[in-house]
DNA sequence: GTTTGACATGTAAAATTCGACAGGTCAATA
DNA sequence: TATTGACCTGTCGAATTTTACATGTCAAAC
């Protein structure tokens, strides 16, 4: 009785109400900056995209129109429904894959370039992520600071984990192909 | 004047010309089957996205039609503007990260759980993820004895080195949570 | 006072993707 | 010979997502 259709596109949906749990009532303009610092590591929006699936929200009882500020600014609650509704789906592990990564798709197409210009790009992806990185510690230093509650924490640990991941991935497939080619 | 205007929703093309380049010419429905076995763990297309963007990339010049089988099986090939199409698109390494991953969503959003709850998600996705890694391993080893040069290991490798990463990831945080519990 | 930039919300058209429908060939086996 | 199952190509409607357009408030700097 409890779960039965298992939609695949509620990936936005649960994002929302997530974010919504976890940092209280929120306009949109606040999901979407959340969105941006938060789970934009692992799934992205646009605020076109997350107005409109907000008031369907509302209108399927998810979520409610808390309060309207002086700028036209709604903020949004999570209902019982919706509460309901987010956990049935966490608890729902099915092994479902719906995986989407271009960069790993990048790294994928690698090799059909010459090797010489693999090495050059593997060390630009390696760059980034360097880059990248230095700007996460940053967020997690004054995050730590803060001290709001362990949410974003959680999150950002694991896009540190992974650009590290990746960055070491970069560097020591360049560094492969640069000994196969001095062989 | 060579790479003015990156567009995102190249991947599939790129996958498309990637797969024709190393696996030689193939048909729609040999793509589609290649794709399932290699790609998919780091993009996804079904057969109905496969043959419109095969025509698309005829009328575009990217691929030529070959030749016309039996049973109306049409053979592409790469161009020499399609070739340069992707030597281009895997040179031109933007900071973009265009990823959206279902599974790493689900861990995101699990601290929304009671921590009991949590942690037994945790604990689950963490068993998922050694499952996988165990179906990776074995490809690795099948793929590295067939010796069918490196197309796909490089991915596999950086596939193998996520899927811990997020393992880790997982056990560390639901013992995080477990001493948080604890105390 | 006016310009700038953060705040704040939306819509519309286009592109991408999914799920279902639809049709046809060919070889083997029951 | 009938049927099954792999082979092979496609289209259509719906959902998801992007890009661009559109509008307006408010505080602070200039």
């Amino acid at each position: 009785m409890s779960n039965d259709n298992y939609d695949e596109g509620m990936s936005l949906r649960m994002a929302l109400l997530g974010l919504l749990t976890v940092s209280g009532p929120s306009s949109g303009y606040d999901l979407t900056k959340l969105f941006e610092r938060s789970v934009n590591h692992v799934w992205q929006a646009r605020h076109s995209q997350i107005y409109p699936e907000l008031n369907k929200m509302a209108a399927g009882g998810l979520v409610v129109i808390e309060e309207e500020g002086p700028r036209g600014r709604k903020t949004y609650a999570v209902t019982e429904e919706g509460s309901r509704l987010l956990r049935e789906w966490l608890l729902s592990a099915g092994p479902s894959r719906s995986i989407r990564d271009e960069l790993a798709l990048r790294a994928f197409l690698l090799p059909t370039l010459e090797p010489e210009e693999a090495v050059i790009a593997l060390r630009d992806a390696a760059r980034i992520c360097e880059a990248k990185l230095a700007e996460l510690e940053e967020i997690w230093r004054t995050k730590t600071q803060a001290g709001k509650g362990n949410f974003g924490r959680y999150a950002l640990d694991l896009g540190m984990r992974q650009t590290r991941m990746f960055r070491d991935w970069a560097r020591e497939t360049a560094e492969e192909i640069e000994r196969s080619i001095r062989s």
